[in-house]
DNA sequence: CTGTAGATCGTCT
DNA sequence: GACGATCTACAGA
């Protein structure tokens, strides 16, 4: 059930960002096999997008992962304290990516909670990038992790979202993006319906 | 409940 | 040398 190469190189990073919300993101760090399915996501659309770190082709030791096939982890650390996830799309030197910003916890749940130290469980809802890294126990070092292999991987579910409950609004915190800054490129399941996940 | 200061460090100028 | 695809705690109303 895992997601196959080919569903990450599509050529539309933004449909690929709608079409996640659903499925399920598992970690198994050290041993300890984690998941969540993803209910948050935002769109970054590299060469095109002021917002995207690889804007106008920049190319730089961190942005360099963006730039490879899709398929693969680009983690990096922001305010110098939280990592941030993201999924990279589309073919080799288009650097597109998919932030990943909420899940529902759904395998190991203990665990998760513990890493969260027990805060803000909020009955396994997790919003926020750097909660989710947290509770999934991605850490940067899992930069450049393939996610097809045994570490961080993608799986569809029985159920497919219904698009109706997908909403999109702006993205989070880009207010240096100019224009980009007010395209649609979040993407939220609706909190109404968010019971509809329930195992 | 709303608003904001502080934490903390890699990355780019 | 400045700042960020953030989160939390705490102050004040």
């Amino acid at each position: 059930m895992k997601l196959p190469p080919s569903y990450y190189l599509h050529n539309n990073v933004v449909e690929i960002a709608k079409d996640l919300i659903g499925k399920e993101i598992f970690t198994n760090i050290d041993g300890e096999i984690t998941s969540g399915i993803i209910i948050e996501t935002e769109a970054y659309a590299g060469l095109h997008d002021q917002a995207s770190h690889a804007f106008a082709g920049r190319r730089t030791a961190r942005t360099e992962v963006m730039y490879q096939e899709g398929g693969c982890a680009y983690v990096y650390l922001c305010y110098g304290i939280h990592a941030l996830f993201n999924i990279v799309c589309n073919h080799q030197n288009i650097p597109d990516a998919v932030l990943i910003r909420g899940v529902k916890a759904s395998r190991g749940l203990e665990m998760i909670k513990k890493r969260l130290n027990n805060t803000n469980f909020n009955n396994g809802l997790i919003y926020g990038p750097g909660r989710v890294t947290k509770a999934l126990g991605i850490s940067v070092s899992h930069n450049k992790t393939d996610l097809h292999g045994n570490t961080i991987w993608l799986e569809k579910r029985k159920s497919s979202t219904d698009d109706i409950h997908i909403l999109s609004t702006p993205r989070i915190g880009i207010d240096y993006a100019g224009k980009d800054a007010s395209l649609h490129y979040r993407f939220v399941f609706d909190p109404e319906k968010r019971n509809t996940f329930t195992e």
